[in-house]
DNA sequence: CAGCATCCCGCTGGATACTG
DNA sequence: CAGTATCCAGCGGGATGCTG
């Protein structure tokens, strides 16, 4: 993600500075929140876990499962990154040709409730946010006569 | 579910771990998804959301909260996706200078619990996170011997 | 089948400068 | 103070081709 380039406001100064943070107390927390936001943020990463959260899979079924067709290049790296995460378990059977088998892990899994709420919620909203973005859209339409 | 012609996939992990199976097999479920990952998904909304959920900010207040410093640009964009998406209220004040109010609405503040979720399951994993990426690193290292 | 390497485009997002 | 407008670097991510 972020790259670092710009040395403004270091997060760190930040957090030893004591600088008031949310409602948590704790100025870890964003940082918690940020780990796990880098994660989910990218494209594909839950739809791999939500795939994998009803079984074990190989990669190109894996792969025709996620709709909207996600490469073979970005679902080597989402599962790659899954991996190192420890939200993963990838197991390679030396076989021909070569199968190579992915499922959760336990803190995958752990996850999984997670995604699940964020999909509820998501679901449950969307008619609300449909309608507010044209909404929107209408009134900044008439807002900006040209 | 669908499955149980291929000898694949293997979901009774899942059920046997009592895990919230996710079904995907409507297309409408992962729009869904993607819905609220786009928003979730850029690196600065949750920051907002977490911010604006404990009271009615400005902006340059807002702006001085977020920890990493964002741009100006960056918080307009992101603060105008939010209200668009009905996430957000912003109310401005014909006064000079001029005092323009962000809060959450009612649908922001349902957001509020799974973000505070999110960063409950971050913070408590990251130490299992940050293990196991020096455990991947460190067998991708010895793996990859020039 | 699984996955690495390469090219390349488009979007995200930072820095900067200018208005109301 | 609260933006808008512009330029530009970086990387996310698709398409393609090659290995084991």
């Amino acid at each position: 993600m972020s790259a670092g380039h710009t040395a403004i406001t270091t997060p760190q100064a930040a957090v030893a500075a004591g600088e008031p943070v949310i409602q948590c107390e704790t100025p870890q927390d964003e940082c918690g929140v940020r780990d796990v936001l880098d994660r989910l943020g990218d494209k594909w990463s839950v739809y791999v876990v939500v795939e994998l959260a009803s079984g074990v899979l190989r990669f190109k079924e894996l792969q025709r499962r996620i709709h909207g067709g996600i490469s073979q290049r970005m679902l080597t790296l989402t599962v790659r990154r899954l991996e190192r995460d420890g939200l993963v378990k990838r197991t390679v059977y030396p076989t021909i040709p070569p199968q190579v088998e992915y499922e959760l892990t336990e803190m995958g899994h752990s996850l999984t409730h997670l995604v699940k709420s964020l999909a509820d919620w998501s679901i449950a909203h969307r008619p609300a946010i449909s309608a507010a973005r044209e909404t929107y859209d209408a009134r900044t339409a008439e807002d900006v006569r040209p």
